[in-house]
RNA sequence: CGGGGCGUAGCGCAGCCUGGUAGCGCACCUGCCUUGGGCGCAGGGGGUCGGCGGUUCAAAUCCGCCCGCCCCGACCA
């Protein structure tokens, strides 16, 4: 293509609403534009970087004998009725009605989609296993869409759903697409690591997220790098660090402790560390108080205590029902002594001595709790894992950062067979509900990921694999004639060599001419220009910023070597 | 939903406090000049000042309501 004729408006400066690169860099380059909170467009350059991502997942799903459909993003009611997921959606659910006033809505996942084919078409073992999938925008009503594409209300999804008569036969769906998503985000140039994940309220077995490590990213991940265990901080388990206590067992005794409210002001008033105190938070669940204790230097981790409780009804409690069930203000809460709350204790309080915790009296404290024989807790793991803490595996030490989800793979299990009445005849003639899974990749999280992954001061720096182009000829001077033929014979050789290539024609300085490639990203760049008289041409190299004079008649040869060879290639491995 | 901020030309902003018929930079158009890192000179076009209502002789400016967007928090199959 040629420059002048293509359509990439970028700016000198950018909306000031952006916040992380991605989001700058994609709006500035000319690839987005948005339309409202969390709907953005896709110009040429984002909709050639998409069309590249997406024809990486297709060929990695075929490979795994996935199938590709393309299904309705606008649903009827019923099937979100039948799965329950009509109501369990709640708000994030964008819901409409038509002129008949019958409910609709647009699709998140398509479980109930998928499932509805297959069980009114699949009739016999014989006929499975399947994996099926599409590559479709799905709808979020995002309570609050934010970071350019990194959190939107309409998005491109790569879903892919696997059916078999049984969980062996689930458990080699998965390996699979474990196997397909490790090639697709290694041919996308992604340095990502796999995850372990919360299986959250929706029943399944097992998760693993793809991550990439970026400080845009939303997602906490645990590592360790001793051994390699990961997963998400809502799943990490570590162990807490060691505490020791005095030795003696002493009774519970009553502190006044006036205006001391928070852990560190009992630190600091009776001279303990956090590690001696309890740290009591209230939550309601069902309808019922519930005293969460952990360690005074630990955080309550919701995800864990969901798992704990069993329920998702569940949130802090308000400062009234706290006063009406302990008859005392938060800061003065704790478990001795406590009637009609059931009380949950994390594992690091397990076997500890002589503690202090709230009296459930304002201004007081008791000291010298024992857990287990002053109070008697149900245990389970409730806090989250802290960076350094030691790994739960190896026992070093785990670093947490923040990384952005790109992926996720889940073993669901009967929840929508089930619910829906997807079933099959085993070999025994017996109706067995088909054992499912559900695999989804994010589309623009790859865009966005590489963008945080590579980008330098002066722009987009894409793997090649993703790039919008392979390669720009940036013609110096568009006027000068010789510069002309020399271009116009390197772009149709390259064309001709399967090379997504643009011609930059256009009758601009050549300064705009190399901050816009460089702005963009393109890998590599051609300069013709003032020694084309001596025979040469430079290749520039966008991600090491070399740059290579070359004779003419080798510009070919000498790029297609740098590019490796041939074109859809990644240029990074994974981490892990 | 709670807290904060913003809305003036395509983009970035000033003007608002103290009311008087809207401005700067970039971009854009024309001409000249120039062509190796966002040139130079000259001329020019473009804005119902987010919307509605109120106060006033007069509103971008003051007041009220609404809408939109951004950030923090809550939330996030």
């Amino acid at each position: 293509m040629k420059w002048s004729e293509t359509f990439i408006p970028t700016l000198r400066e950018a909306p000031s609403d952006a916040e992380f690169t991605s989001h700058h860099l994609l709006l500035r380059a000319g690839y987005i534009r948005q339309l409202g909170a969390g709907i953005y467009s896709y110009l040429p350059l984002a909709q050639r970087v998409i069309q590249r991502i997406t024809r990486i997942i297709r060929e990695e799903m075929d490979r795994i004998g996935g199938q590709e459909f393309y299904l309705p993003a606008l649903h009827p009611a019923e099937i979100w009725k039948e799965s329950g997921r009509w109501e369990i959606m709640g708000e994030n659910m964008f819901r409409l009605r038509d002129r008949y006033q019958r409910d609709l809505c647009l699709g998140m996942t398509h479980e109930e989609v998928f499932t509805t084919i297959i069980r009114d078409a699949v009739r016999s073992y014989k006929e499975l296993p399947q994996i099926w999938y599409q590559i479709q925008v799905k709808f979020r009503d995002e309570p609050r869409p934010k970071s350019g594409l990194l959190r939107v209300r309409q998005f491109l999804m790569k879903d892919s759903y696997s059916f078999d008569v049984d969980w062996n036969g689930l458990d080699r769906s998965y390996q699979k697409h474990h196997q397909a998503y490790c090639s697709i985000f290694e041919r996308c140039g992604l340095k990502y690591i796999a995850i372990q994940a919360h299986s959250g309220a929706m029943g399944g077995t097992g998760s693993e997220e793809f991550v990439v490590r970026s400080e845009a990213g939303e997602d906490l991940v645990v590592f360790c790098s001793t051994c390699g265990y990961a997963a998400n901080r809502e799943k990490a388990s570590t162990r807490a660090s060691r505490v020791v206590d005095t030795a003696q067992d002493l009774e519970p005794e009553l502190v006044h402790t006036p205006g001391q409210k928070t852990i560190a002001q009992l630190c600091e008033f009776l001279r303990i560390e956090p590690t001696h105190q309890m740290k009591s938070v209230v939550y309601m669940a069902d309808g019922k108080p519930v005293l969460v204790l952990v360690r005074g230097d630990c955080e309550v981790n919701e995800a864990k205590l969901e798992s704990a409780l069993g329920t998702q009804e569940f949130r802090p409690a308000h400062p009234d029902e706290i006063r009406q069930f302990f008859g005392a203000d938060p800061g003065s809460l704790g478990p001795y002594q406590l009637s009609g709350v059931k009380i949950l204790a994390d594992h690091s309080l397990r076997g500890r001595k002589n503690l202090v915790s709230g009296a459930n009296r304002d201004d007081y404290h008791y000291k010298n709790l024992t857990p287990g024989e002053d109070f008697r807790p149900e245990y389970f793991d409730l806090r989250n894992a802290e960076s350094g803490d030691p790994c739960s595996l190896c026992g070093k030490p785990v670093e947490v950062f923040r990384a952005m989800e790109v992926g996720h793979i889940f073993k669901l299990g009967l929840k929508y067979s089930e619910s829906m009445s997807a079933y099959v005849l085993n070999e025994a003639g017996r109706r067995i509900p088909l054992v499912m899974g559900s695999y989804g990749i994010g589309l623009e999280r790859i865009v966005c990921a590489a963008i945080e992954l590579y980008a330098d001061n002066d722009g987009i720096v894409w793997p090649q694999s993703i790039a919008p182009f392979d390669v720009v000829i940036s013609q110096v001077n568009s006027n000068d004639e010789e510069q002309t033929r020399v271009s116009a014979d390197l772009y149709s050789k390259l064309k001709d060599s399967g090379a997504e290539v643009i011609w930059d024609d256009r009758n601009e300085r050549p300064g705009v001419k190399f901050k816009d490639a460089d702005l963009i990203g393109i890998p590599y760049r051609i300069t013709v220009g003032n020694k084309i008289k001596h025979g040469k041409v430079e290749i520039f190299q966008r991600a090491q910023r070399t740059q290579h004079e070359v004779e003419i008649g080798a510009a070919l040869v000498t790029l297609s070597e740098m590019r490796g060879g041939h074109g859809i290639r990644s240029s990074s491995s994974p981490q892990s």
